[in-house]
DNA sequence: AGCACGCCGACT
DNA sequence: GTCGGCGTGCTC
């Protein structure tokens, strides 16, 4: 049936397109690449490219698990192609843009296609290896139902009224709209029990709703109001955005960003398109997820780490379908197989979650600049302080800025020099202008915080005489003391007593050296006693019953001195502070990474404007830059410093770092094969377009405890490195090697 | 000569 | 991964 015309042109296409490319769901590095199958034709209308199949690989004839990337009428193969056996799926678990960004970043961050795939399919679990996948694989496509339980209020509970304060708090929820279950528990907590009463009681319902296609335009909720300021930014945003290129928006306050943000997507919503708004951790998105649903009901989602296998389905299913238009969440949030994407925001750039430590080793900034060149979408980042990246972006305008340019608001930063101090004859940790600055913030009823980026007691023990530091026998590392008189070894964990005299000169003054926020924390509450000091670093939020929780502890305002790292500029609420200051920045100053200048102002920037009265910070390197131009408040000055450095040796953005760590247990073979990869590098076609550093020891594997060894290749060429590093990796080269190597570009440390 | 073993390269 | 091919060297 139809119309000749077309028939005739079906025919065409599919004899002549008979020849499918397929990955295969393998681990060896040498094999990543696409091989042709023929497609038989019983099959010719299934296989698309998109869809798993099974083909036979290999002398051995395995049956293995692969992925159709394309199909074309014609082979480079020079042998006989074998036959594509069956399909495992029925229509593409990915969109076409999505494959498009796969093998991109494949190719870009050279990893596995498979590694890289599973991003995108995480929810629907595509089997990562060979043998028994064929047959599980299939079966989880099917595994969930695609329906789910929806909750609705009844005509009874419109009227209703209960003490309950979880009944209550139902009851409101489904006066707005129907709520699912895994909604209602994200929002709500654990509420089965309420709801059942509420079910028996008859005053809301339950019923089981599929997941269908929509062809629905046009947000259900409410419209996003906008203060004046707000509104301003938003229209000056639809006049001047540039199709093609990047925005950047100044933050000025989180909840007035994230009202832009709904605002943006809503009206992307009403035409029918979909859009993701990334935030860098969970909290935030559950923070906001009641104005979150207000605005986007049913056609928003939030997604994050912290959903259940079947939950991700769910929503990975509605997305798939166009049920979902927005989706809000963490940075894995990106891979969801939107329709239409037209709009990607990456709030707070730089934040480190963005990074992937693992495989495919990417920055979610980066994936998501191309996605959007992919999809044609807008994308727009967002920081308090821009990236140096970014800020070189927008000032050679790759990118268009707006909002206010005023980053940093905190109060002007009083230094104070530790070495005058210490000299004279003031030896606690505490100066005499912090200890003043605290009792006036107490006098005055507000809070202090106090941050120290330093775990445990003290940091290293070290002979004032010989310089002699005691470090561990098995892994070499500085030892540090956790409470007094032990020494503890932060790899491994051995423990042994602290030498009262020095084991190489004898001498007495053989001591610990620096400061950490154990001690910190002992030595106020001695000093302050009577007085609620809070210490707030990950291991404490997580003991508290995590972020919101703690940020509860902290409401309460029993806590007139709060101390704790970096976890502290976390998105808490902490009322009315009267002075942050920092106990001791030097470690942050300089901790040997191309970007640490960068991280240090970013984190003081923020630590410092969370207060409304004074900003401090302690130092023996009062003369430092970094901290001068963070002191002087002069913005300009911290980029064009940064831009000099970073174009002097090549750093991003003028170029790119690439580190391969080589890691294993035979440590004479580690050291071996990472010179060996030097050598390989060096003597590679291409080499004069990078340099290659000679190979360093770092120590031990963290979690393995195998030996490390590091080996860091700078380039402004990173296309051509990448393909040194694929012709490398199809020699066999980088597989022979006895050890195991890992690859990362541009790494984000810590 | 015949065979065991280990290394290497190919796999569409 | 897993197989076949091939060279080496040992044994009958």
């Amino acid at each position: 049936m139809g119309h000749k015309p077309l028939q005739k042109w079906q025919r065409k296409t599919n004899n002549s397109l008979r020849i499918a490319q397929v990955y295969l769901n393998q681990s060896n590095k040498r094999l990543d690449i696409p091989y042709d199958y023929t497609i038989p034709e019983e099959l010719q209308d299934q296989i698309k490219p998109g869809i798993r199949v099974a083909v036979y690989f290999g002398k051995g004839n395995r049956l293995i698990e692969g992925f159709v990337v394309g199909l074309r009428d014609h082979t480079d193969f020079k042998g006989t192609l074998r036959p594509v056996q069956r399909a495992i799926d029925s229509e593409p678990i990915v969109t076409p843009e999505q494959l498009n960004l796969c093998q991109w970043m494949t190719q870009t961050y050279v990893s596995l296609f498979y590694e890289t795939l599973a991003l995108f399919t995480h929810p629907v679990k595509v089997s990562l290896h060979p043998g028994r996948s064929q047959k599980e694989s299939a079966e989880h496509l099917v595994a969930y139902a695609d329906c789910e339980k929806v909750y609705t209020l009844t005509a009874l509970g419109e009227q209703a009224e209960t003490k309950g304060k979880v009944m209550r708090q139902i009851l409101a929820l489904l006066a707005h709209r129907d709520y699912t279950e895994s909604e209602m528990n994200h929002l709500l907590g654990s509420v089965a029990a309420s709801r059942r009463n509420l079910l028996q009681k008859g005053w809301i319902s339950v019923s089981e709703k599929a997941i269908e296609a929509s062809s629905r335009v046009g947000a259900t909720g409410s419209d996003v109001r906008l203060t004046d300021e707000e509104e301003k930014t938003y229209q000056h945003y639809l006049k001047l955005k540039k199709p093609g290129s990047p925005a950047f928006f100044y933050w000025k306050n989180r909840t007035s960003q994230f009202r832009l943000y709904l605002k943006l997507a809503q009206r992307v919503c009403r035409q029918g398109r979909s859009a993701v708004i990334i935030l860098p951790e969970v909290d935030l998105s559950l923070k906001y997820q009641e104005l979150f649903y207000n605005t986007f009901g049913d056609q928003g989602g939030i997604y994050h780490g912290r959903l259940k296998q079947k939950e991700r389905y769910h929503l990975f299913e509605k997305v798939r379908r166009g049920q979902i238009q927005v989706v809000l969440g963490s940075r894995a949030a990106l891979f969801l197989p939107f329709l239409n994407l037209s709009l990607i925001v990456v709030d707070e750039e730089m934040d480190a979650s963005y990074y992937s430590p693992s495989n495919p080793h990417f920055n979610v900034r980066d994936v998501a600049g191309k996605y959007a060149k992919i999809c044609g979408a807008e994308l727009i980042v967002s920081d308090q302080l821009p990236s140096v990246e970014a800020y070189q972006a927008i000032h050679t305008g790759r990118m268009v800025a707006f909002g206010k340019w005023n980053p940093l608001v905190f109060p002007a930063l009083e230094l104070v020099d530790m070495q005058a101090e210490i000299k004279s004859g003031h030896l606690d940790f505490i100066s005499r202008r912090l200890g003043d600055a605290i009792e006036q913030t107490l006098d005055h009823g507000q809070r202090s915080l106090l941050m120290l980026n330093r775990l445990g007691y003290d940091t290293y023990v070290f002979c004032r005489d010989c310089g002699y530091v005691e470090r561990c026998p098995d892994c070499q590392v500085a030892m540090k003391t956790t409470r007094q008189g032990i020494l503890r070894c932060p790899y491994c964990g051995r423990e042994k007593r602290l030498p009262r005299h020095c084991p190489q000169c004898g001498s007495p003054r053989f001591r610990p050296m620096g400061l950490g926020l154990d001690r910190a924390v002992e030595v106020l509450k001695k000093r302050y006693k009577g007085i609620g000091i809070l210490k707030i670093d990950a291991r404490a939020i997580a003991d508290s019953g995590g972020f919101s929780k703690m940020n509860k502890i902290i409401g309460q305002n029993n806590h007139s001195i709060i101390v704790g790292t970096r976890a502290m500029v976390r998105a808490f609420d902490y009322g009315n502070v009267g002075l942050s200051a920092a106990l001791l920045i030097d470690g942050d100053l300089n901790n040997n990474h191309y970007d640490s200048a960068q991280r240090m102002t970013q984190l003081y920037s923020r630590f410092f404007a969370l207060s409304q009265g004074k900003a401090l910070a302690q130092t023996y390197e009062p003369e430092n830059e970094t901290l001068l131009g963070l002191a002087c408040g002069n913005v300009r000055l911290y980029y064009s410093g940064e831009l000099n450095y970073r174009k002097a040796l090549g750093y991003p953005p003028f170029g790119h770092l690439f580190f391969f760590t080589v890691f294993g247990n035979q440590a004479a073979q580690v050291k071996k094969d990472c010179w060996q990869l030097y050598h390989l590098f060096l003597s590679q076609r291409g080499q004069e377009e990078w340099m290659v550093y000679k190979p360093s020891a770092t120590g031990v594997r963290p979690g393995t405890g195998e030996t490390q060894w590091q080996l860091v290749i700078k380039t402004k060429e990173k296309k051509k490195l990448s393909e040194a590093m694929g012709q490398l990796i199809r020699k066999g080269a980088i597989e022979k090697l006895p050890s195991k190597v890992a690859m990362a570009m541009d790494p984000v440390m810590g």
